[in-house]
DNA sequence: TAGGTAGGCGTACGGTGTACACCTTGAGGA
DNA sequence: TCCTCAAGGTGTACACCGTACGCCTACCTA
């Protein structure tokens, strides 16, 4: 017999095993799953294995967020600055819905990896170079915020449907007494598919409808030459922040 | 003697004062000491108590979110629409700064309890009494998203930053190789104190900037009649997403 | 051949939410 | 006055989580 007697011996661990079994992990079955132990199993091996690869859990995380980001495009020569931005950005939303976690813990990290800041950078230089001040950039990247990757928080606009007919019409005729504007709204908006309420919107659509409202909103500053703190432009037609520039509200 | 045998025995739980006593924790010692264990402790009695009044831990975040959005001030009467929305949305974003636990526990939310849902009828009816299609109104909600509830997510835009001045000055340097546009819009943005960063921002300003980018968008496509489907109208400058008109592009 | 080290293992601890069975108490009817 | 019953608080137990710590084993290099 020809096996001397090493049991094959997988090969070993290393960081970047780890985080691709994690990321896989996590697109085929959530995030909610995705606990050490689990992935160790997964990966053949005891929980404590991982910690050799990676210091703790927050850091693997972190390691996922940078593996999405790098899958994002990178930015488009010789184009205008609107349609870079827009490029890059549908670029991030692609790379998104592909790791259908990624909003979640984007949301939970607490400062930003080198790779995350690269792209931030490649954001704001697209301003720059078209001219936008810095103020104007400043804001305007406040404004974007999650956008930036590609998604907006949705706000829970399902109210748990019943499956039952009966109990749906019954559900329908009240809500139309009690919630007027949305079912107006819901009718009006889907008319092929009045009954399905709020959901099955075209969630492209609804993202590149608000982020071109943003973007041709700044666009429009821009060209109005708008400053935050400089005196009031002509033609600088409401943005009520600024008339009240700068003014501080307190909480409660 | 007077006391019969009956050691005072507090006045018993009930729904309203579990969610209270769970608001106050949150508030004071933050959502990540929320536990039931903690709560119950706190309500001097034993962790199994709660459950007699709450069925379970979801329960009591959503009725937590409830007792939050009720803070919101009613709809002011005889105003414009844009200065109702921006009131409400603005009470909202008071409301949530009270309660800084608040985004965290909204976005885990999965559907809407019927608090939420009024709130978000009476945005949708102060669109629609201005005279906004179902079309533009549909689009502008979800254009607003978490907006409507007084915040955005802020994206980690904070690269640690360490205390001791010769390393930060170190930092600084490699910085400014690295990410050229963010610290050129860094000390842009604050002449006064350029060393921090993007920290120090006026939140308050920024969330009523991009409010304001927003509602002047859907101002200016209400008066041009816009509609996703509708035939293009004139002087409708660019919004890419409506000359590509509900075009779907595939995740991957 | 010796020694160091990278990497996998086992055990254990303190935390979480909550199922389930039990007990105590006070109110209402017979 | 007694009995019953249910509301509400208790205690124990379970499965799961992240991870600290110490050990062991196989390999690489000197």
């Amino acid at each position: 017999m020809s096996s001397r007697k090493a049991p094959p011996r997988r090969l070993p661990l290393n960081r970047e095993r780890v985080v691709e079994a994690a990321v896989k992990l996590a697109d085929e079955s959530g995030i909610e799953t995705l606990s050490m132990r689990y992935l160790a199993l997964e990966l053949g091996v005891v929980p404590m294995a991982i910690y050799k690869h990676v210091s703790n859990k927050e850091e693997l995380l972190d390691e996922m967020i940078d593996a999405m980001v790098r899958e994002i495009e990178p930015l488009l020569p010789d184009a205008d600055w609107k349609s870079a931005m827009r490029h890059r950005i549908l670029s991030a939303r692609q790379a998104l819905l592909r790791h259908p976690w990624a909003p979640h813990v984007i949301e939970s990290r607490t400062h930003a990896s080198p790779i995350v800041l690269d792209y931030m950078d490649s954001l704001i230089g697209i301003f720059l170079q078209a001219g936008f001040s810095t103020d104007l950039t400043h804001h305007a990247m406040h404004a974007i915020g999650s956008r930036m990757w590609g998604f907006i928080q949705e706000v829970f606009p399902t109210p748990s449907q019943p499956s039952d007919p009966a109990t749906l019409a019954a559900m329908f005729a009240e809500y139309s007494v009690r919630y007027p504007h949305i079912m107006k709204m819901a009718e009006g908006a889907s008319h092929d598919n009045a009954s399905s309420l709020v959901a099955g919107c075209d969630d492209q659509f609804e993202f590149e409808f608000a982020l071109d409202v943003l973007l041709d909103g700044f666009e429009r500053l821009h060209k109005q030459g708008w400053s935050s703190t400089g005196p009031m432009r002509v033609n600088n037609p409401s943005l009520e922040s600024v008339k009240r520039s700068k003014r501080r509200v307190d909480p409660k």
